[in-house]
DNA sequence: CCCGATTGCCTAAAGCCTTTAGGTTGATCT
DNA sequence: AGATCAACCTAAAGGCTTTAGGCAATCGGG
C-alpha cells in the first residue's frame, strides 16, 4: 500500500484546486477523494466534515488575498494604492474563482474574526488614509469600497457584463478613476 | 387519498418561501416535498430537477424584483429615483435572503436573457437619463451602481458590518447621497 | 350523466453522497 | 527491536436525487 502522504494542508490545498476547476458547489469530499485517489473516509482525518473543508477553502482564500494585497500596496498610496489593491481583488477571483466563491462564505463570528478578513479592512482604511476623511465617514468609504470591488467582480464573474460593450475592464478603468474623484471630494451632509 | 392541488407555481412559490426561512442552500426537492406533504418524486411532474428548481425560484426572484423596481420608480427622477431603486434592492434582500441569493445564481445565457434580469439594466438607465452622461460612460454608470448595491446588499447579508459603527444603513444614506454627486459630475478621462 | 383521457400523486428501486466506527499497516522515536 | 502514532482502509447506515411504472381523482365530450 503506497500511502497518498495526505496532510490537512495538502488536503486544502487540493480542494482549492478542485474548487478553481470545477467550481466551489462541486467541492465535495467524494470529489475530492477521487482526485487525490484515496478513499473518502480518509479525508475525515483531516477534516471535520464536508463544510469544514469548504470553510478551511475560504480561510486560505482570505489569506492568500490578504497575502497579494499587502504586497500590491508596499510602496504606494493614494490614487495608485487603490488601483493597486482594487487589481489584486479583480485578478485574484478570475484566477481563482473557486477560491473567491468560498472567501465570500459566512464563516460564523469567531472564524471570521481570526481570519484574515479584518486585514483587509485595514488596508483600506490605510488606503483611505490617503485621502482626507473624517472619523464616521471612512468608515462609510471603506464599505462603498468594499461594495463597488466585491460587487464588480462577483457580477463580472457572473457573466453580468458579457453582453454589453464597452467590455468589463474598461468599466472597471473608469469606475476606479471616478471612485479616486469621489474620495478627493467626499460629500458631507 | 386527498389531493395536495400542485402546480408548478405553487411548488415554486413553495420553494421560495422554503429558501427564504432555510437558506437558498437548504432548498432540496426533498425538502420541499416534506414541507408539501407530499412524496418527493411527485415534485418531479413540476419541475425537471433540483436545479430547475433553483432556477426557477431565480426567476421569480428576478421578476418580483423587476416589479418592485417598476413600482418604485414610478413618477421619481433623479436622486430620489436612485434612492428609490436602490431601497428596492437592498429591502428586497432583507425581506427574502433565499430569493436574493436565488436571483445570484448563474443562468444560462438563453435563460438569463428572457429573465427579467435585462428590465433591471434597463431601468438604471433610465435613472442616469435623469444625469448628464454620455454614451459609453452611461454604461459605465450603470456598473458601477449595479457593483454598488449588489455588493452593500451581498456584504450587509454575510454579516460583513456587523462588527463596527456606524451601523450599516447610515452607511447606505451616505453612499447613495455620494453615488448621487458622483454622477452630477461624472470625471471623463 | 357517464366514459375515456388526462393529470396528480403514489410506490419502488437504483445510485449517489456524507458520515461514523473500527481495523490494519507504514513510519518514527527510543 | 518494540512501542506508538499517523495514515489509510473496509464496512455500513442513512439521506438525497432521479427514473419507471401504476392507480385514482378529475374534467371535457358525447
Amino acid at each position: 500500500m503506497v500511502r497518498a502522504g495526505l496532510t490537512t494542508e495538502r488536503v486544502v490545498r487540493a480542494a482549492a484546486e478542485l474548487a478553481d476547476e470545477a467550481g466551489f458547489d462541486r467541492l465535495t469530499p467524494s470529489e475530492l477523494a477521487r482526485r487525490l485517489g484515496v478513499q473518502v473516509a480518509s479525508l475525515y482525518s483531516h477534516v471535520k466534515n464536508a463544510h469544514d473543508l469548504r470553510v478551511k477553502v475560504a480561510l486560505l482564500a482570505l489569506d492568500e488575498l490578504a497575502g497579494r494585497a499587502a504586497a500590491a500596496l508596499a510602496g504606494r498610496a493614494g490614487r495608485d494604492a487603490l488601483v493597486a489593491f482594487a487589481d489584486v481583488y479583480r485578478d485574484y477571483a478570475r484566477e481563482h474563482p473557486g477560491r473567491y466563491a468560498a472567501a465570500q462564505l459566512r464563516l460564523d463570528p469567531a472564524t471570521a474574526a481570526a481570519s484574515a478578513g479584518p486585514r483587509h479592512a485595514e488596508m483600506l482604511r490605510a488606503i483611505l488614509r490617503g485621502y482626507d476623511l473624517a472619523g464616521p465617514d471612512e468608515t462609510h468609504a471603506v464599505r462603498l469600497l468594499g461594495s463597488v470591488f466585491h460587487g464588480f467582480v462577483s457580477l463580472e464573474a457572473q457573466g453580468g457584463f458579457d453582453h454589453s460593450s464597452p467590455a468589463a475592464p474598461e468599466s472597471w478603468v473608469r469606475i476606479l478613476a471616478a471612485l479616486d474623484t469621489l474620495l478627493q471630494d467626499w460629500p458631507r451632509p
